[in-house]
DNA sequence: ATTATGAATTATGAATTCAAAATTGCTTTA
DNA sequence: TAAAGCAATTTTGAATTCATAATTCATAAT
């Protein structure tokens, strides 16, 4: 194939490619992994997207029946609300963590991305809110500093984007969630450990439906 | 080869296999995997090994560099610890839901786990104490009932085993675990969840050391 | 018409082969 | 003696091939 001098192994690449294809649902869930098909629309062979599948399987994203193929792992609501719960609770601590031990310059920065969220949410730049949302949640965890945590919520994050989210697009739970986050970083500046955690918290829970 | 009828497909076999050797530590951390000596030493192909390689990589257990093959991850006491955060902070609020949710016979089951710790610790049998001592946080979690938790706490304790785990072996800290088990257990019963939360948090915090 | 049976086809699991990169080790030269 | 260059070997990454299990489809029997 003719991907070109990637710094990838192609393995990754196809992994990527796959995780694309789940997450615009183009491979919904509970269909069924064609290799024949993949492997002709990646002008690749079946050694490196076995691979990709077997680490997407590892992920959660698919599910594998024995000498019958891979499958997009169907979640159910319930797993979904599994998962958030987890995602609140890890999220939650990182605030906390955050608002007891992050530099001022560090508590600088989440304000400036705060500011891009209300900069979006004030023009209803609905895309650009989910990305900035993201880019803020990120940063949280980033400055509390643990990479395994980090690790777990992603791959979490993964999971749930299994689901096709939609409540994000009202305007009303925009507004909610941006007041939300205003209430955050608040907390976090004033230091307020217990209580930032506490608000990160019931936002995440919050938007369960949500996904933000 | 001649694995025989196994049930799982062969790449997983593999993968407990590696498991195995590298919690052992008969495959040390930072150690090179060499293929051609483990497809020998297994009796298989390299494909099925390849792909146990990834799914392991995924897991945290193995890192790979480009170009250059798959080495036994090397964690530092840093990341122990963040690890250790993360468990103590899903498994003290697995506790919590035990004790707001679980059926007075699933508490039942509980103690009758904690009798044989008991018994364990008595006998000074290290081996089994540590095993049943597993069996506590496992029923803990599979009563509180969040698949998606367990399989990140799961996926955690692997990680964790990659270090050389000795101070449970001290009878000191031995006795003093399944006190705190007590502890817990009693919390559970009389369905105080905040302190069972708050002791389960403590008991994997104090643990840090003794990986119990 | 409907259900069994069995051959043909297709898909999966695993081994083998092939190409390219990295390493090793030898030779040559300063 | 040490370093540089180059050939030989080893190893990784990926494609191909092969064996077997599962599915499909046609035919026959009730």
């Amino acid at each position: 194939m003719t991907i070109g001098l990637s710094t990838k192994p192609l393995y990754q690449e196809v992994a990527d490619l796959l995780r694309e294809k789940i997450f615009t649902h183009e491979l919904p869930p509970g269909s069924w992994l064609d290799e024949k098909k993949l492997t002709a629309q990646f002008g690749i062979s079946r050694t490196p997207l076995r691979e990709a599948i077997k680490v997407l399987a590892s992920e959660g994203l698919i599910s594998m029946k024995i000498r019958r193929g891979a499958y997009v792992t169907e979640v159910d609501l319930n797993e979904i609300s599994q998962i958030f719960h987890i995602i609140a609770l890890l999220e939650g601590n990182a605030c906390k963590t955050v608002a007891q031990n992050a530099s001022d310059k560090e508590l600088e920065l989440l304000d400036a991305i705060h500011m891009k969220l209300e900069k979006a949410a004030a023009e209803r730049d609905v895309n650009r809110f989910f990305e900035i949302n993201q880019e803020f949640h990120d940063k949280i965890q980033e400055i509390a500093g643990n990479r395994w945590m980090r690790k777990v919520i992603s791959d979490l994050r993964q999971v749930l984007k299994l689901q096709r989210r939609n409540s994000l697009t009202k305007i009303g739970r925009l507004e909610q969630s941006l007041q939300e986050h205003r209430q955050i970083l608040a907390a976090l500046i004033a230091r307020k450990g217990d209580l930032a955690q506490e608000l990160m918290h019931k936002h995440l829970q919050q938007g369960q439906v949500a996904a933000s």
